[in-house]
DNA sequence: GTGACATGTCGAATCGATTCGATACCGCGA
DNA sequence: TCGCGGTATCGAATCGATTCGACATGTCAC
């Protein structure tokens, strides 16, 4: 009973047709007699044939069917971040539909190992998506590019023939800069996701914001820079979660001249500073004002809603997905940078009172 | 430049060898000489060759190398609970390394829907796994069975022919009742995930309890059961969110008698059961015990600890990887019920004092 | 010097489908 | 009656690799 599952060909014998009508009942591309192919699909049935083997058909034509979504490192990491997840749900959302698969491939073989992953090399996908970006140079990138895999980068630097995919996050963060300047702050602070593979935590000096790597990082410290805001200081984390907002949050708190106000580049990190201000005994936004980016609304801070930067999820999705319908088709689909909308809360005020 | 891209053949013409001799070169399965195999490494690299192309292999094997991961409905709601997540990644860390590539699978086209997705009848896998067990007569499975795909059914009843990966949650469930009656509890709710596809919210009566189709729902209300519980209300979810925490929560409190401890199936919907509980004013545990489920850590409870019954994650990714494995080597793997263990929190406590 | 054996290379079959061009057959109008 | 157009079917080539058996060469022992 499980001998060798059936072929198209061991049908078409059944039925007595040659392969390529067998073939034409199932695809219907071409012409073919009602009866005739009644009779090819009863002896499908018969013998347990389920269906043309994706394999062959593959091959023929050229094409797997699948998008490759290079996630980072650790999936987990990646998907402790709701606006991974929610960006994902959007791509499949649009791929599904258009009978696309979508294959999780890590990017690095380990956490902070560069090797590449042999998936990225050797996977049978008709596109590839690099979900965050990527760093200068970037070996997958590099990977990708040699196999000819026409290639998504989400959320990263412009690079030549590559399609782009992004959220304006700079003028985003630059708004948000710009509100916070308008209560009146003048100590402010900021809080980042990764600089590089390295993942450091800590206070960043000139020179490690030289060499940031990761160009969304970048990107939103430089919204700061538009808004005409010097961070008094600068902590970088490893990852974009809460507990290394909160640990950031108690460096930066505990400083001797702390700021009045903190912006964080994801609201996981400012939910994060959030805790650890109220672990000090601060309250927000009277003693201390707090900023986030992403839009999300997250559980845990009780009837306290961030200030953030809304972007849109599930439309980014859906972008990426036409701009891998696009590449499909062969053509280039234009770089796409999506709108953010400042999204004000109950986590930013004016600044306390100067207590000179 | 973007000619048709070249083919093994074309390597070993250009290399002056055959196509055999030029596939040994490249998969080392066989005698060559080293001078040989750097000459079609050499035409290789000149023509921009950059390995065999996956789906020739693919045909010729009959692997794709790929497992095919069912989710639920939406991956939205999936992956917003940490257990899926961290569960897919011990998965994708122990298929990795050998080299297996993991599809995200929709269940159904769309929520609610029982249309099974296309993908799941048509693409390219080597083994399916179910990630949440399935309801009874589940589509989902009956297509994979017609397709005669190896399926590794995570917290499912048992199939015949199926492999079988769980926790032993009854059991744990169990213990957790054990340890609210010898806390002394008499009135004990219940907060449960998905009954069934149609996701309903609401106290549930003895006509829904019996035709319950999510068995891991089943079976952890069995588990109750076991402790010699017969919980005085039971609330089911839509599923395992926080915020259907909280609307259980509110309700199953503000109801004439209200119970002195809860159970909620899982840690996220235990958190908004807390949640709710601080919002009406009660005290935990002194007014009231929560329990969950998984035993994750979650953020936003401030200092509190849930009492929990933990699952390994980890180990359970990795045993679903061991299953598949398995089922590739076309040997039916033994089903498997890691066991959980009782962690207990700062969430329960003795029942307050009756008021009589 | 010859047979046994290892090594390296090649030709051809094979995996399972799709698709193009050829062929057979039909009815219909000229 | 012949030829034409359209429909239904078939045969064979094709996609890109892997793999088996055959063959040629070289080495070694007897």
């Amino acid at each position: 009973m499980s001998n060798p599952r059936p072929t198209l060909a061991d049908v078409a014998t059944s039925a007595r047709v040659s392969v390529s009508t067998a073939s034409l009942a199932f695809s219907g591309a071409g012409p073919i007699a009602a009866e005739t192919r009644r009779r090819v699909l009863a002896a499908a049935e018969e013998l347990g044939y389920s269906g043309p083997n994706p394999l062959g058909r593959q091959l023929r034509s050229g094409r797997s069917g699948i998008v490759g979504v290079i996630i980072g490192d650790a999936l987990r990491r990646s998907f402790r971040d709701p606006v991974s997840v929610q960006t994902l749900d959007g791509l499949v959302s649009t791929l599904g539909p258009l009978g696309l698969g979508v294959l999780l491939v890590p990017g690095s073989t380990a956490p902070g190992t560069p090797a590449v992953d042999p998936l990225v090399e050797s996977a049978a996908m008709d596109v590839a998506v690099i979900m965050w970006g990527g760093t200068a140079g970037d070996p997958v990138l590099a990977a990708l590019r040699r196999r000819g895999t026409p290639t998504v980068l989400v959320e990263g630097a412009p690079v030549e023939g590559v399609a782009a995919i992004g959220i304006d996050d700079r003028a985003g963060i630059a708004r948000l800069g710009a509100h916070l300047l308008e209560l009146g702050h003048e100590r402010i602070a900021t809080v980042t996701l990764a600089f590089s593979h390295d993942r450091r935590e800590g206070l960043a000096d000139a020179d490690r914001v030289a060499g940031i790597a990761w160009e969304i990082t970048r990107r939103r410290l430089a919204g700061l820079g538009d808004a005409g805001i010097t961070p008094v200081a600068i902590w970088e984390t490893p990852a974009s979660l809460v507990e290394h907002g909160t640990a950031a949050g108690r460096a930066l708190l505990t400083s001797p001249e702390p700021p009045t106000a903190i912006i964080a580049q994801s609201d996981l990190l400012a939910a994060g500073v959030v805790l650890a201000a109220r672990e000090l005994g601060l309250r927000v936004p009277q003693d201390l004002s707090v900023a986030g980016f992403d839009g999300r609304d997250l559980p845990g801070l009780g009837p306290d809603v961030l200030t953030s930067v809304a972007q849109p999820l599930a439309e980014k999705g859906a972008a990426i997905g036409h701009a891998v319908e696009a590449l499909l088709e062969g053509s280039m689909p234009l770089p796409q940078l999506l709108p953010v909308a400042l999204r004000p809360g109950t986590t930013t005020g004016p600044p306390p009172q100067k207590r000179s």
